[in-house]
DNA sequence: AAGTGGTCTAGACCACCTT
DNA sequence: AGGTGGTCTAGACCACTTG
């Protein structure tokens, strides 16, 4: 309860992020310099650019060099979801977590997955689907290409015992991913794997990932029916 | 090109991320202290604060007063979306936005409502349904629940001319959301709202917002077939 | 009990952007 | 050209957590 405790740089945050919600300042509108709120807190002006700091990584201000920092007129809605590998997935459910792999062949990469990577020349690839399980039920089905150039050393690994999921998260490290959420009906192999009737609603994941500008793998993760992302925070 | 230019936190914070990339340091290591790092990159202890915190926030590492820093074992897929109000969504596509309310009445709330807000008690509430259109075609469907009690003013409020997404985003800031995405087939109103067949796969987003401990609202939003989400970064 | 990350301060200079 | 945020430094103290 000591009023002359030191200002932490949450406490800034949160007094201003009560008066942006409260409208003392509303959308659009610019606040006052860092140095003047430091003024005002009697604190360093680095604890103000911290808290300010917070609050455009937030997206509730906008900062800018001579600008000033403004409330953002156009508030946009922020989640950011954490996607495990898909064994830690099902085991944090509390299930039993099973795996198959289902195919596994070198091919020229068609222009789909082309695309994805964005390259103009199709790559000798490793193609692999393969089945994830929860409780022995189908969980998600994995469709995926791997740049044997860039990982060569996926031919060596023992697909059967260890998915490509996770041995390329223990091995091959990104600097670059690109993530899409998308919805399918189920149809032909994905029904089939996932042992549900053609035309169910699927909840599709799609992943690419790069090394600096060199592709590595990209995986469509279709999942079984039912299935729900939720943010964290 | 000058050898002896300042370290920057990003310098800092891209050469210990390279290390880990390549496995200087490998999963699970613990990385030296930011005093350690400090010495080796002859810069202040802050920098190389700055640089890990960058690292720690984007998943690659863990840290723990008096534990140290760890590089994570099991690396999590980080993304961040950014949703933002739907008519500017359809604008930044180039179409041209329109809306249309389908309806709106006061109802109690119903048990799976009360759910996602995490309520006992069914509160009074505002049901809005509306369409958003993208170029004269249906873009996205939403169903609404909006709390007359925290939110009495939305009852004055013309919804046929104004969306209450767009009314919400402007008037009413939330200190907690919480986002859910998945699949559904399209049925009944769904279908209907959307022009597109019984079972086409849709996706949909669902967002519930509270002020403090008191709900605003809630909002199942289900997209036209072919809408897709891509990640930032 | 002690080690390590977290934060604060005060001052300085830099870099970007608007005017 | 000048104002504002971005960053760096050096030193200090705090707070959490582990051994």
């Amino acid at each position: 309860m000591n009023v002359d405790a030191r200002l932490s740089w949450m406490d800034v945050r949160d007094e201003i992020r009560a008066r942006i919600l409260s409208r003392a300042y509303a959308p659009g509108d610019k606040l006052p310099r860092d140095e003047d709120f430091a003024a005002e807190f009697a604190c360093a002006r680095t604890t103000v650019h911290r808290a300010m700091q917070d609050l455009a990584l937030a997206g509730l201000v906008e900062r800018k060099r001579k600008g000033g920092t403004h409330v953002r007129t156009d508030p946009v809605t922020r989640a950011t979801f954490d996607i495990p590998i898909t064994r830690r997935e099902v085991e944090q459910r509390g299930a039993k977590y099973n795996y198959q792999l289902i195919s596994c062949a070198k091919n020229a990469a068609p222009i789909t997955i082309m695309a994805r990577f964005g390259i103009q020349q199709p790559l000798q690839m490793l193609h692999v689907k393969a089945l994830h399980l929860a409780d022995n039920r189908p969980y998600i089905f994995e469709d995926r290409w791997i740049d044997i150039t860039s990982c060569p050393e996926i031919l060596s690994v023992d697909l059967t015992r260890e998915s490509a999921n996770e041995w390329l998260v223990h091995h091959k490290p990104y600097s670059r991913i690109e993530v899409r959420f998308s919805a399918m009906n189920a149809q032909g192999e994905n029904a089939k794997y996932l042992a549900t009737l053609d035309g169910s609603s699927l909840f599709v994941i799609e992943r690419t990932t790069w090394i600096g500008q060199t592709p590595i793998t990209t995986v469509q993760a279709v999942a079984a029916p039912g299935y729900q992302l939720t943010a964290r925070n």
